[in-house]
Parts: C-alpha cells; structure tokens; sequence
DNA sequence: ACGAGGATGCTCT
DNA sequence: GAGCATCCTCGTG
C-alpha cells in the first residue's frame, strides 16, 4: 500500500473515510485520454461519510438502518471501494469522488482540487477559461473540465482501469504539510473538520 | 479586492 | 417546488 508510482489498491479506499481522505492529498490523479497521459497532484479534499447529513446517502443509511434497501443517485456510495461517484451539481459541473468504507456502508472523498503535472497543455484546450495553470484545478467543477471527467465515469472502477485511476506520490507528504479544517458549500454538519489540503498550496480552491 | 447574482438540471419531499 | 458538495461575469470601490 505504500509504493511510490503505483496505482491505489481497493484496500486502500476500503477504510474509514476521514482517513482516507486525509491519506489522498498528495496522490496523484492519472487520466489516460485518447492515448495521452494526464497526470495531477490532489492537494485538496473532503470526506462524506453515510452516517452525517451533508453526505448524499445520508437517508439511505438511515433506511438501511431501518431493514429498507437504499435507492436513488446515492445508492452507489454503499457500492464498494474505489468505486467513482460522479454526480452533477447546480446544473453546471460535474463532481467526482471516489467510494470508500466496505461495501454496504456508505462513504466518498470528494476531489477539489488539483495541481496539473503532465498534460497541461490537453487541460488548457478542455478548460479555456483557466487564465493560469493553477486555475485548471482549482476547485471540483474545474478538475472535472479539466481531465475530461463526466458521466461516462459514474460507478466505475477506479482501482481495475486505465483510463482514471489514483496512484502514490513520487514523495511521502508529511501529516503535518495538511491542513483540515470546515467543508465548503454545505448547510449541514458545518462543525466537522473534514476538508483536508495541502498548506499554502497555490492551487487549493478559493 | 470583493460581493452579488445568474445559469441550469437533477434529486428528493 | 426547494435545495443544492459550483463557477463565472459584472458591478462597485
């Protein structure tokens, strides 16, 4: 679970979601398009776990917990890990998040942002809007443009493919270069300091 | 620098 | 019909 380069195993994603969330930055994102290599660093997540409101499955853990079966968008969140969640926001962006926890118990790190490796020049033509390299990534609906992730990849396995998957850092991150502090953008469970990023990075979201 | 507001569509009540 | 895990543009100072 620990060698540098190599893709993140399915054991990896199937452990407490904080944890893993925390354990993503510094990682690095690969997006094989067209034959072209695209590789990013994460610098920036955050962790939904089933069993807290501001997760998508929150009700659907709260079915389960009642002998129903869980449904709807969300139901992929209790799928198993390394399982990619890509799920369409304000009508706009697409976000994705990788699945975590074991299977039948619902959890996702949500990806925000990114620092683009290789492939810049491919990320420029999928996200002209960007005025700098560091605004490729720079938040989860522009990670998204820029690597080419939409809805073909919702509920694909991230740990078995070639065209998206997560690998090891070439260098360790220390826990101490990661700052947790409140998610973005939500109106539930504001106190839980689930959002982790690389300090004083230059391509953490605004 | 910063804040307000619009775009736009899916999910769940 | 409300509420979003956002981004961008266009105002104002």
């Amino acid at each position: 679970m620990r060698c540098r380069g190599s893709r993140l195993s399915r054991a990896f994603f199937a452990r407490d979601t904080v944890r893993v969330a925390r354990e993503l930055v510094g990682t690095l994102v690969v997006r094989r398009l067209e034959g072209e290599l695209l590789v990013a660093r994460v610098v920036e997540t955050e962790a939904y776990r089933g069993d807290e409101p501001a997760c998508h499955a929150y009700r659907n853990t709260q079915r389960l917990a009642r002998g129903e079966l869980p449904r709807g968008r969300s139901a992929l969140l209790f799928a198993g890990p390394a399982t990619a969640y890509v799920y369409f926001n304000y009508g706009v962006h697409w976000l994705f998040n990788v699945v975590t926890e074991a299977e039948g118990t619902a959890g996702a790190v949500l990806l925000r942002a990114i620092e683009p490796l290789r492939g810049i020049e491919r990320m420029r033509q999928l996200r002209p809007a960007a005025k700098r390299d560091v605004d490729l990534g720079n938040g989860p609906g522009k990670l998204t443009r820029a690597l080419a992730i939409g809805p073909e990849f919702n509920a694909h396995p991230l740990h078995a493919s070639r065209e998206l998957y997560l690998a090891h850092g070439e260098t360790r991150v220390p826990r101490s270069a990661i700052v947790a502090g409140p998610r973005v953008g939500i109106s539930q469970a504001r106190e839980l300091p689930w959002r982790f990023h690389l300090r004083d990075h230059p391509c953490v979201s605004r």
